[in-house]
RNA sequence: UCCUCCUUAGCUCAGUUGGUUAGAGCAUCUGACUGUUAAUCAGAGGGCCGCUGGUUCAAGUCCAGCAGGAGGAGCCA
């Protein structure tokens, strides 16, 4: 007989007919003549429950049912006369697939902590809220594939291993096959790149946006979506050393162009996981919910998940300049009282998540895109404006999450690169194919980057990065 | 990397101003129960109180160091 699945099979209101179904027990509950198991197979947040008739099964078998455990049924999907459930299935045979030893396999049917999970990662898909998670996560990489895919945008892989250190992006892996021991040393007594396999030092990519912009700058619409790695000692919820990264690349847009496509493809990407993953974020959002009981009233969430969904959907994202930011924070009441820890005095000082928490969560309380920052606190390739003092960047800041999205105009104009360039002392040489993307038919385009885990932070209503992506590697942490 | 906090049973936690045999709930095991919903009821087992050292008649409790974890900051997505 073909399985079925426990979606398809709650779904369905083909009651009496035999079906198979295989899957993970959660929970067990016997009585003298009846035995209920609750079986989950990951198709869905919801269990199905298995009716056992105890005097029909041997008690050993039934025994080897337990948290954990992996069976096999035959059975009959029936009206349920119990409460809680429509339909239930009546099991005619049952084969245990994979025991779990219920004094050894950790999960329980009770809530665990989040930190005790993340060291089980191998085991926590099993869970719930991991099991939304995972659930989510796909369907929103699917759907970033979607968007793009629909306005005609082009998926390019950009490399994973790259010579080029002036991405100016942070901290670089190194990847060598050079005997760590003893590598083979130049007539300075320096190590010689020369002999590692490449011919020449190579890093894991920390962006892949320089590259995508030579692919927008022929056919005029890319994006990538791979994974990024920066070997920054970063110790936050909102850092991973490896993470996935969706950097589009668009020829002919200008800055406003490009913050109309990222505010459009966020609300397409919120609207998607509403419309796709409604069970697993009502979820979410009641796990939130309790372990939010025991916190005092102010440190609550003002809002639930999907109301918080819902709300970023149907309002526009502010946008102001940096300069206007800088005001707003100068005038704002714990400025003058002094309750920053960086005061905001003059302009051109880089503002602090303080800041940033203070514009999106306090002032407007919704998404805002800071845009038009100073030059010298922003990278090399993001077009100058005619103030000679700023560049055309832009910042999508969420709340709880801060810098979502991070992007620019490039700077299209050779000469104009190119001093930057040499202001910021990166190497011309190195980046002559940079340079003459420049050289020959450059035009006006535009691009960003947006962190694929801190998306996900804001869809599930998680607080930490290490929960939305399986394995999470962190400084000092590659488990698994 | 810096600051703050945490580490007690398999899990989640309590443990008073240092004071005899270290507690609870859940899980596990045994038993009861004719449909349960993280079932319920009765009983049992289960602890180098993170590690090392110190103070003290006496340390889970105080002090120092180390390890692991969390929150915040910086770096950024």
């Amino acid at each position: 007989m073909k399985k079925t699945n426990v979606k398809e099979l709650l779904a369905s209101t083909n009651y009496d007919q035999e079906i198979k179904l295989m899957g993970w027990v959660r929970t067990k509950r016997t009585s003298k003549n009846v035995a209920f198991v609750a079986l989950n197979d990951g198709s869905t947040i919801n269990n199905i429950q298995l009716v056992f008739d105890a005097t029909e099964f041997p008690e050993k078998e039934l025994a080897k049912v337990t948290t954990g455990a992996a069976i096999s049924v035959n059975g009959i999907l029936k009206e349920s006369v119990g409460a809680g459930q429509s339909s239930e299935i009546t099991v005619k045979t049952l084969e245990v697939l994979g025991e779990a030893d219920p004094d050894e396999y950790p999960l329980q049917p009770k809530r665990h902590s989040l930190e005790f999970l993340r060291e089980i990662a191998h085991l926590r898909f099993r869970t719930n809220t991991f099991g939304a998670i995972f659930r989510i996560r796909h369907h929103m990489i699917f759907a970033i594939h979607n968007f793009f895919n629909d306005k005609g945008f082009f998926n390019i892989h950009t490399p994973i291993i790259t010579a080029s250190d002036a991405e100016g992006a942070g901290e670089m892996f190194r990847v060598s096959t050079l005997d760590p021991e003893n590598p083979p040393r130049n007539e300075e007594g320096k190590i010689d790149y020369k002999k590692d396999f490449f011919g020449r030092e190579t890093s894991l990519t920390v962006s892949g946006q320089l590259e995508a912009e030579l692919g927008a700058l022929a056919l005029s619409n890319v994006y990538t979506f791979g994974p990024t790695f920066r070997a920054e000692n970063s110790n936050t919820s909102r850092h991973l050393a490896e993470f996935w990264m969706i950097e589009p690349e668009m020829a002919f847009y200008d800055i406003h162009d490009n913050m109309d496509l990222a505010e459009e493809m966020l609300k397409y990407l919120i609207k998607y996981a509403l419309d796709n993953c409604y069970d697993d974020l009502l979820f979410l959002e009641q796990r939130l919910e309790n372990e939010e009981k025991n916190m005092p009233v102010e440190k609550r969430t003002d809002m639930k998940l999907i109301e918080k969904l819902h709300f970023v959907l149907d309002n526009d994202f502010v946008r102001i300049s940096y300069t206007e930011a800088i005001d707003i924070l100068r005038n704002s009441k714990p400025n003058k009282k002094k309750k920053f820890q960086y005061p905001v005095n003059d302009w051109g000082v880089d503002l602090q998540s303080e800041h940033e928490r203070y514009l999106v969560e306090k002032h407007f309380q919704k998404p805002v895109i800071l845009t038009d920052y100073p030059s010298e606190i922003k990278a090399f390739y993001m077009k100058q404006n005619e103030d000679g003092k700023t560049v055309r960047a832009m910042d999508v800041l969420f709340p709880q999450i801060g810098e979502i999205i991070g992007g620019s105009q490039r700077e299209e104009n050779l000469e104009k690169l190119r001093n930057r360039m040499k202001e910021m002392e990166i190497p011309e040489k190195e980046m002559f194919w940079y340079i003459d993307s420049r050289r020959f038919g450059s035009v006006p385009h535009s691009g960003y980057g947006l962190g694929f885990e801190r998306l996900m932070l804001f869809i599930t209503g998680m607080g930490n990065i290490r929960d939305v992506i399986p394995f999470p590697r962190t400084p000092q942490n590659a488990e698994f």
